[in-house]
DNA sequence: AATGATAATGGAACGTCGTTCCAGAAGAAT
DNA sequence: ATTCTTCTGGAACGACGTTCCATTATCATT
């Protein structure tokens, strides 16, 4: 008798580190941010926890890897862009877009400062501030509060999606329901959430991210060197 | 026998929501954002995870009320300014002084979007937005840019505390291991993080974050009514 | 071919958490 | 006094991240 089965047989698919990160890519896009766990994963896999243990350092290992995986591609997927606005312009679209499809992302991008993930959008940001002409001693500030604002747009679109999930209702009908929280507000104390209200209902996500980006980057065209 | 005492005797202060919450507030203070916890907050109390749910719906509420009441302290100190581009400065820096002193803050803001403390800022913001002369249909995008950019920087802020606090190691040390990782990246791939890292390592949080303030609001000023 | 070392596996178990449940006590109302 | 409502606190539930470990396949060395 030459090969007993005791215990369950070895699996036939090799467990990698990249399988594990495309399932767990997989287990984010459909089951939102919750839906990553440790116990879902070995079931997707087959497996049980430990194994996944040994090529995985902790989840925060999972949920970065798993971003990072995701801003590569959308770096790549962004074009150069002719004039460096259009090279800022096409990083943060990419982004936007890269968000829009994993609305996990923002999370995991907020909780990994400094990581892969970040530095390669504060790179392709960065060589682009440059090529603007801001100074040197200029350029980290500026290639920042870009990546800063990115980041906190992402968040709250995270957070938003988050909410929506959880309540199981669509994001019109969500802002909807904040808009009119809004219009409730004491109008003495709130003058200006009142005046807006309507605007939050109405208003287009992608071009407003845009249109703080084009401020952005206005406001660094006066640190031009040499104007 | 009037009155025996078969279960503990009625706790002799009352419980009630701000209790609650001013405990909350102390804790994440002393023992980070992890420190919050319903058992934690129960002994802090002395007494039982129940009782507390009586006055609160749940963590978020927790966590959402002790960052609104944080907020209002710190709206309240903010002065007015007697342009609006140094109201707007006073506002964020209000704000970057509360998540300096309260290092959970940032992720409190970022998980709950549209509540009453993330539309405390935005009003504030909008009235100078207002001031300021940017039309009114653009006003919602130019406040929303800067809320976005100064929830950007406040989660970036919160995540690094963390990070920091688990590791037990000060800020300045983890910057320096940080800007090592970032000056061993690939020279081909990573230009500007490696010509950057050394700024990192020394640059002035505070400084930072109020020069891209100023960028936006500089952004901002190209939209002026009337020029 | 046998052996030992190493890499990898998967399931059980531990401790912690948010939350729910419930028996009961204090105060108000009848 | 009795009922009802408000409030309390501790036990219990289920899910999670993580650790542990007995077991297996693979491979270099005899």
């Amino acid at each position: 008798m030459p090969h007993t089965v005791a215990t369950p047989p070895r699996r036939a698919d090799a467990l990698t580190r990249d399988t594990i990160i495309d399932a767990a890519i997989a287990l984010l896009d459909t089951a939102g941010e919750g839906g990553l766990t440790f116990r879902a994963l070995a079931a997707r896999l087959a497996t049980g926890a430990g194994a996944i243990y040994w090529h995985v350092a902790d989840k925060d290992d999972v949920f970065t890897a798993a971003s990072d995986a995701i801003v590569v591609r959308a770096m790549q997927a962004a074009p150069p862009g002719d004039t460096p606005q259009a090279g800022i312009r096409a990083v943060a679209l990419a982004m936007f877009e890269a968000m829009d499809a994993h609305p996990w992302l923002g999370s995991a991008l907020a909780r990994a400062p400094g990581q892969l993930p970040t530095v390669r959008i504060l790179e392709r940001l960065g060589r682009q501030v440059d090529a603007l002409g801001v100074p040197q001693d200029r350029q980290w500030m500026a290639a920042c509060a870009l990546l800063n604002y990115l980041l906190g747009v992402s968040g709250q679109n995270a957070a938003n999606a988050l909410i929506a999930r959880e309540q199981g209702l669509e994001r019109a009908h969500f802002l909807d329901t904040l808009a009119g929280a809004w219009s409730r507000l004491d109008a003495q104390a709130f003058p200006f959430a009142r005046k807006v209200a309507g605007q939050l209902r109405a208003h287009d996500d992608r071009e407003d991210f845009l249109a703080g980006i084009d401020l952005i980057v206005h406001g660094m065209q006066a640190l031009q060197a040499g104007r």
